[in-house]
RNA sequence: GUGACCGUGGUGUAGCAGUUAGCACAGGAGUCUGUGGAACUCUUAGCACGGGUGCAAAUCCCGUCGGUCACCCCA
């Protein structure tokens, strides 16, 4: 028996490889019940984007790949290896956008936007790529809702990102503490760097082999590091606050004086430094607070981040422009969103049902129906179901409030059934009026 | 990219060499040919993929693909 079981099996496996389509590795599918936390975030993020004047940009998926490694750094990580990146038919070398920032700065000069009146204002909102091995709150496509301000240098716009962030957050109730720091201008980090080296000078082979290449290449990332060993020594570090030139200085002070009038709490964190080399001046991070959170927890679920970046437009071949943006994590926000037990604010729809019975009232029912969505009432139907019974209980399920029910006798009476589903009550009415008759009863 | 653990219907799980692969929820149909939130009945659907060892594999071994966690780093 067992035999020819086997057998069978085999010539099965022959007839017919077995194709069960995946999806590829870190990236998955947003169901609805997903969705709708992000319809939710996005809505209020739009909204507030547009209140403080922001206007909505489109950018493509995929750009020249040198407009990342040139924008966010040839030894940052992102682009050492985690950059989606292929050649095109064309043998260009090409790359899901790792970041919104880079995709909307080239807009900005290839579309000479600096002819437009400045501070240019700009949100864009879609899928990054990330070839990284994935993990909780770490996937290979994830999405953005960023926003830019391109072509204004005052702290005020520093502070008007951070604030927009800020009401997002009280809004959606969830509990957050802002990080902040100052990675100062070219010349500071100079200043900063030459600092540091001297600093580690002696301490240099107590460090772990991975900061000693960091020292080479960018010694501000020390500060990334979790060794203990590493985060014992360079917490005696000099901060880079105490290297910032006049004009940096001044300008976080301005930002951090306007934060304490707006009555929003920070965190100076002179870690902080992000993983874009982009970045200047000001630095910010919102992470997710909560009890039981580690600070190291809450530093790799950052929900929020961004800052100011001066030159990245020079870098990418425009004209010399202030700049500054942040981005939100909607996987991060909706995940912690639930981690806080916080509940998306329930729908208050008043869903009218229709329901049919027999041939003619199911055609009759095709009719009212579009009559109904016309009238701007929310209706629902399922014209597929036959038996009463069946569309009672999917009325039921989906909360519906009233129930029209078509039959043969009503369609030829010109009448229709509207019932309650909270009483049961149902009523007979002409099926002319019955637009006024749902609207009287909702 | 490195390391550890893990993949049984849609979901949550039982089985840990011989089972018609069990259960719960969800889905569908019906009891009731025109009345929901209950009950009952029937029903759909699964051993991630490929190979190996065995008379016999969901079960043991290897590989692949995915997932989770840690490192690295980021949203």
């Amino acid at each position: 028996m067992a035999k020819i079981g086997r057998q069978k099996k085999k010539q099965i496996k022959v007839k017919k490889e077995k194709f069960i389509p995946q999806s590829l590795k870190g990236m998955r599918d947003i169901l609805p019940e997903e969705g709708k936390y992000f319809d939710y975030f996005l809505e209020k993020l739009e909204k507030l984007a547009k209140i403080y004047g922001f206007e909505k940009i489109e950018i493509p998926i995929l750009e020249e790949k040198s407009l990342f490694t040139r924008s966010i750094g040839q030894t940052t990580d992102i682009v050492e290896k985690e950059m989606f990146s292929f050649v095109d038919k064309g043998g260009r070398e090409v790359a899901l956008r790792p970041e919104g920032t880079a995709g909307v700065v080239r807009a900005y000069i290839e579309n000479g936007m600096q002819n437009l009146p400045q501070p240019v204002k700009l949100y864009y909102f879609g899928p990054m790529f990330r070839y990284e091995k994935p993990q909780a709150g770490r996937e290979r496509q994830f999405h953005q809702f960023g926003l830019e301000v391109l072509g204004a240098a005052g702290p005020i716009v520093d502070v008007q990102l951070i604030l927009l962030c800020w009401n997002f957050f009280q809004e959606i109730k969830l509990q957050t503490e802002l990080q902040i720091n100052c990675l100062g201008c070219p010349d500071c980090q100079k200043e900063y760097r030459r600092r540091l080296l001297e600093f580690f000078r002696y301490k240099k082979r107590l460090l772990c082999p991975n900061c000693r290449i960091r020292l080479e290449k960018s010694p501000l990332r020390i500060f990334d590091c979790k060794e203990k060993k590493c985060q014992e020594i360079s917490s005696t570090a000099p901060s880079i606050v105490d290297c910032l030139c006049e004009a940096c200085k001044n300008h976080f002070i301005k930002v951090l004086e306007n934060l304490d009038e707006l009555e929003i709490p920070y965190n100076l964190n002179s870690r902080l430094v992000r993983g874009l080399d982009y970045y200047t001046k000001t630095v910010f991070e919102f992470w997710p607070s909560r009890i039981g959170l580690s600070d190291e927890e809450k530093s790799r679920f950052s929900l929020a981040g961004g800052g100011r970046y001066d030159n990245l437009v020079k870098i990418l071949g425009g004209p010399v422009t202030p700049a500054a943006g942040v981005a939100f994590g909607l996987e991060r926000i909706t995940e912690e969103f639930k981690n806080q037990n916080l509940k998306l604010p329930k729908e208050r729809r008043n869903i009218v049902f229709l329901a049919q019975i027999g041939e003619t009232a199911k055609k009759k029912a095709l009719h009212l129906f579009e009559n109904l969505v016309k009238a701007k009432i929310d209706i629902k139907e399922a014209l597929a179901k036959d038996s009463l019974k069946a569309q009672l209980e999917l009325a039921n399920k989906i909360g519906a409030k009233l129930v029209l029910i078509l039959g043969q006798d009503e369609v030829a009476h010109k009448t229709i059934i509207i019932k309650d589903m909270r009483t049961g009550i149902q009523e007979v009415v002409n099926v002319d009026k019955i637009v006024e008759e749902i609207k009287k009863r909702l």
